[in-house]
DNA sequence: CTGCACGCCTGCCCGC
DNA sequence: TGCGGGCAGGCGTGCA
């Protein structure tokens, strides 16, 4: 499922291929994804040059020469898939060389440089807005988000701050992106495994020792995942549609009954739900 | 305010 | 071989 290294991943997969491009036409192929498509969204596409691609949180903002910036959300199953890009006269390839639009592409962008960006979403969990540049931040979907977690607001006093009190469990706590920004299932899981922290222990309840022991963790799963190229699991692949193969680094998540990775721990991987969800932990290494 | 259940949506995988 | 059910889960909504 596309985290943050995953959408990071993507981020950079398609700025290449997108910054300083045109969009010479947008075919949205269905009225919604997650919410509706806001209005004109083709029309408001199409001539625009696109300046640069940002991310936040698991949201990528394509900044565009108009004034305004597409926010993309890949969900659960969300891809953006990049063809065609081969430096051949664009024209021509709009009209001969571009292959048909597959399943569940939704969202089609033809670009001056002859790449097609396609965004394929088979659950449908993904959305899209358009929204100003310069309000970017104030969006509904942006507003409450927390802290990037390889940025300089994320640290220690942050969490310490932000679970005090809290009878959250931490890996709900963790997972609330109001929070720290980008983690879901999978990072919180390895994280917690990492940092030797059960996962139904409280938020409140944790050392301000094991706090401070959890951002550099926090950051470097992510930051191994990124260099690894995101992972990838059923749904999510690469920009070029290559899985990501940071999933065989996995040390917990998915692993349930397997044994525990650490040297010496004769102990097998437990999974339990919280609030809907698997956590994946060692019960002898986490406590 | 807090914490949690729910629904959205489809593909995959398992068991029969 | 086909089919039903469970599962995957980010995130907004609504409830206690």
């Amino acid at each position: 499922m596309p985290e943050l290294p995953e959408v990071e991943t993507v981020r950079r997969g398609l700025e290449p291929v997108c910054t300083g491009a045109t969009i010479l036409n947008a075919d949205i192929r269905r009225p919604d994804l997650r919410w509706p498509f806001p209005n004109r969204m083709a029309e408001r596409l199409t001539g625009a040059r696109i300046t640069g691609l940002r991310r936040r949180s698991k949201y990528i903002l394509m900044d565009l020469d108009s004034g305004e910036t597409l926010l993309i959300h890949l969900g659960m199953s969300g891809r953006m898939l990049i063809t065609a890009s081969d430096g051949r006269d664009a024209m021509a390839a709009f009209f001969h060389s571009l292959p048909a639009p597959e399943k569940h592409d939704h969202v089609v962008l033809d670009l001056d440089s002859g790449a097609r960006i396609a965004f394929n979403d088979a659950r449908r969990f993904g959305a899209m807005d358009l929204l100003t540049t310069s309000d970017a931040d104030s969006h509904k979907l942006l507003a409450n988000i927390g802290p990037e977690p390889l940025g300089n607001a994320f640290d220690a006093d942050h969490l310490k701050g932000a679970f005090k009190n809290r009878k959250m469990p931490i890996k709900s706590a963790l997972l609330d992106q109001r929070i720290v920004a980008g983690l879901g299932n999978i990072y919180v899981c390895e994280t917690l495994f990492r940092a030797g922290i059960l996962p139904t222990t409280p938020a409140g309840a944790l050392s301000a020792g094991k706090i401070e022991t959890l951002v550099p963790i926090i950051r470097d799963v992510l930051i191994e995942a990124i260099e690894a190229g995101g992972s990838s699991l059923r749904d999510h692949r690469q920009t070029d549609g290559d899985l990501g193969y940071f999933q065989h680094s996995f040390q917990v998540y998915g692993r349930e009954n397997d044994p525990c990775v650490t040297p010496g721990c004769k102990a097998k991987i437990s999974r339990i739900v919280q609030s809907g969800r698997s956590s994946f932990f060692c019960p002898n290494c986490q406590d």
